[in-house]
DNA sequence: CGAGTTTGACCAGCGC
DNA sequence: GCGCTGGTCAAACTCG
């Protein structure tokens, strides 16, 4: 059956890829997101009570060939709302969106490169850093936090998932803001498998044998990396973020006629990790999902070139998943089923964060961790309240549900069928 | 030949 | 205990 279904998908996928390539030179808009998701199980179960739900927020962008403008989910949904804070006080400059061409250096996604780049040079940047910005306030327990926080709710309790629900289907020229919390998520957070420290993750890469491994799991469970997603509204699967990947798994996702990739950062040292994955309800969205941190600001590889700051998509040639520059994991567009599209297509993207918070509203940050791989830290947004939510994998850890919500009873339809 | 991908097998955690 | 699912391993394979 997943055989099945996974031959389904690259069958479509394929297709889709290939129709893609058509469609791709010719693509106006492009709506990317960039999540940021904070797991706030860093925590050992042992310490742990056990589960807790988590909200998260995510902004969207759109851009066209002229602009990049901040559109509210569904065209109905007010950003303020969202993060019940007036957009001034938003993690980052609400101009950021504001009419930037797409190819205009200095567009939010720049600019967060930029300020990667400072960052990578200076952990006492005082640009671009997400947790310099004032945080949404709804909430009497906002803090940031190096700590592990405790699970607060048993995954068994489908309880809270806030969202806001997009009535208007996603499309290539919509966008939607939205907060969610999702609990499922959640349990797909605790069940995932333990995430080492990266220098363990590491070793343990390398190490050889199933009774080590073995070993070694039961004994050191759970010290989870927080996980970072970032949600592309792309055709393309997986997304250059300037960092050299390996993939080392697939598998085929429950609910989701798409696959999930696992990949490993070939750095040696670096534990990072990342899954890709397509939305079921949206194909067009892609999530990747940062697990870790780089130990590394750069990819230490020939192929890739320090240097692109402004113009990180000069090397569309670059083969496999990376290249140069670094920044923030997103669109460079230059994968390996894509770097022989146009490069100015790829900056047509908008950007979405989500963060995950614990169930009581509290929002977590790894602090220096915070923006695994990328230094930054960021800020995220506050919820509302939830509804329960089906399974929906990985995705629906960090998708938000109104993104999910237009194609929900398509899905539930199919379901129907199987 | 090295680096990266594919893919079936294995394992752990969880719910029933 | 069993089945399901997510995550990982590692041998075989592909590619440049």
């Amino acid at each position: 059956m997943e055989k099945k279904i996974e031959e389904d998908h690259h069958h479509h996928h394929h297709h889709h890829q290939e129709q893609q390539k058509e469609e791709f030179k010719s693509i106006k808009n492009t709506e990317t997101k960039i999540e940021h998701q904070e797991l706030q199980q860093q925590i050992s179960q042992a310490s742990s009570s056990s589960s807790s739900s988590s909200h998260m927020a995510n902004l969207v962008t759109s851009s066209d060939h002229h602009h990049h403008q901040l559109e509210l989910a569904g065209n109905n949904i007010n950003l303020s709302s969202i993060f019940d804070t007036p957009i001034s006080s938003l993690p980052f400059p609400y101009s950021y969106f504001e009419d930037h061409s797409t190819n205009n250096p200095n567009s939010f996604l720049d600019l967060l490169r930029q300020d990667h780049h400072q960052f990578a040079s200076s952990s006492n940047s005082s640009s671009f850093s997400f947790d310099a910005f004032p945080l949404p306030n709804n909430n009497n327990n906002l803090f940031f936090t190096d700590l592990p926080l405790p699970h607060h709710q048993p995954a068994t309790t489908k309880a809270e998932s806030s969202e806001v629900v997009n009535t208007t289907p996603t499309s290539p020229n919509s966008t939607s803001v939205s907060s969610s919390s999702n609990e499922a998520a959640n349990d797909n957070i605790n069940k995932e498998a333990t995430v080492k420290d990266q220098e363990e993750g590491d070793q343990q890469d390398q190490k050889g044998t199933k009774p080590q491994l073995k070993a070694k799991k039961k004994n050191q469970k759970k010290a989870r990396e927080a996980r970072f997603a970032f949600l592309t509204k792309s055709d393309i699967d997986n997304l250059d973020d300037g960092y050299r990947w390996r993939k080392y798994g697939q598998k085929a996702v429950k609910n989701s006629p798409y696959p999930r990739s696992y990949y490993r950062c070939t750095t040696v040292a670096c534990g990072v990790k990342k899954r890709v994955e397509r939305s079921s309800d949206d194909p067009s969205i892609v999530m990747t999902t940062y697990e870790g941190q780089h130990s590394h600001p750069f990819p230490m590889t020939p192929r890739g070139h320090i240097g692109m700051l402004t113009s990180p998509i000069l090397d569309h040639g670059a083969t496999t998943a990376s290249s140069s520059s670094f920044t923030i994991p997103q669109p460079r567009y230059l994968l390996t089923h894509q770097h022989h599209q146009p490069y100015n297509s790829m900056y047509n993207n908008s950007l979405s964060m989500i963060n995950r918070s614990s169930s009581d509203g509290t929002f977590v940050n790894p602090g220096s961790t915070s923006f695994p791989g990328y230094g930054y830290d960021m800020s995220q947004a506050s919820t509302s309240t939830s509804s329960s939510i089906r399974d929906h994998g990985l995705l629906q850890d960090i998708l938000p549900s109104q993104i999910r919500s237009d194609t929900i009873n398509t899905q539930t339809k199919e379901e129907d069928k199987k």
